[in-house]
DNA sequence: GTCTATAGTAAGATAGAC
DNA sequence: GTCTATCTTACTATAGAC
């Protein structure tokens, strides 16, 4: 008695998340589909939930908004992003890499390499059509994993290092936004390694 | 009697541009004060008659609509910088300048002047929170602004050359948004400095 | 040209059944 | 957890008197 009600338990929870789980991931699926179509502005939010095969209901159940929608959308991206960065560099580590100027061009490319597989999303994020306060959030977090890696490239707190924080963080999301209006492999790629050449150029470690 | 009758028009219509270009200043510099004080999205238009001393269907009546009113106080802003820079590149060339790139950091200078000088209006406008569709407006303006200079300092439309473009609107757009943020005059002048600086090391005249 | 008062609209958010 | 139907609310936009 016992073990079949727990064996049943067990199974209607497991499905109950399997199902929870599929519908979040259809929202934000769908989520990305409409919003890279149409923008954050002019999506309904009914127009997501349709697509998903889902309700009103679910999506509010989910994420609590629009706006809650797409930044959950943002993070999942973000999340990816930075998995990919650290991997590469930590495997260039391994490969005996050590000059902090190299590893940070290493992340910048596997970076840019991101930019071009989801390059729907750079177009969403770069448009500048998000919910009010998104910009900010977005750069703050660009800036943050800029930061950790400009200490290391040497820069400190004063206005100066700070542009150069800025500046970097600029020209990686320039680069970024560059390579997403892309159409061919060819050209992202060309754009990625122009971009390590300006980067090198620019010698941050030597600011200073 | 006609001469009166002209006079006396004359006088009235006088009166009333005065009193119309009064309006559309007031409401002018008020939404400058609203929007830059609560952001775009959280002004409401009613918040920025009241401060005028106006009234909605004047709003309307000269702009059109909230996203328009916006829109008109950013062009009255590129205007006046575009000026300046104008200015201050005649300038030099009257002084005998003719390397684009000296130019060129002349008008960057003045732009990032500018900049602190309107500090309040540029943190509005890097804010991100602006109507739909503006964020690719204000783009569209500064690259423009900065192609024009590019093609001087020889970039082509390749995708490296639509690069540089890209990297440079970028180093002077984040300058300007560190120099927004600044609080003293003096950090502000050393940016701009460092951003020159920054921007030879770039050597956009030899990227290619 | 200016103003007040009002209408329209539309979308995000919620309540409550299943 | 999911769904449908409804609500609310806040804002833009207009109409029409002065």
């Amino acid at each position: 008695m016992t073990r079949k009600a727990v064996r049943t338990t067990a199974r209607d929870s497991a499905w109950q998340w399997n199902r929870s789980e599929q519908t979040r991931r259809a929202l934000l699926d769908a989520a990305r589909e409409i919003f890279c179509e149409q923008g954050f502005t002019d999506s309904a939010i009914v127009a997501v939930v349709r697509r998903a095969g889902s309700s009103v209901g679910s999506l509010y159940h989910h994420f609590g908004g629009k706006t809650e929608l797409f930044v959950a959308l943002w993070e999942d991206y973000e999340d990816a992003r930075e998995r990919d960065a650290s991997e590469a560099v930590a495997q260039a580590k391994e490969a005996g890499e050590t000059d902090p100027l190299e590893l940070f061009l290493v992340g910048t490319r596997s970076f840019l390499d991101g930019c071009w597989r989801r390059r729907d999303l750079v177009r969403l994020w770069m448009d500048g059509d998000g919910p009010p306060g998104f910009e900010l959030m977005r750069r703050g977090r660009g800036r943050e994993w800029i930061r950790r890696n400009a200490v290391l490239l040497g820069a400190g707190g004063e206005p100066v290092d700070r542009l150069v924080v800025g500046v970097l963080t600029s020209v990686i999301g320039e680069a970024g936004r560059e390579i997403g209006t892309c159409s061919r492999k060819r050209d992202a790629d060309a754009i990625r390694d122009a971009t390590v050449v300006l980067i090198r150029r620019l010698d941050p470690l030597h600011v200073r």
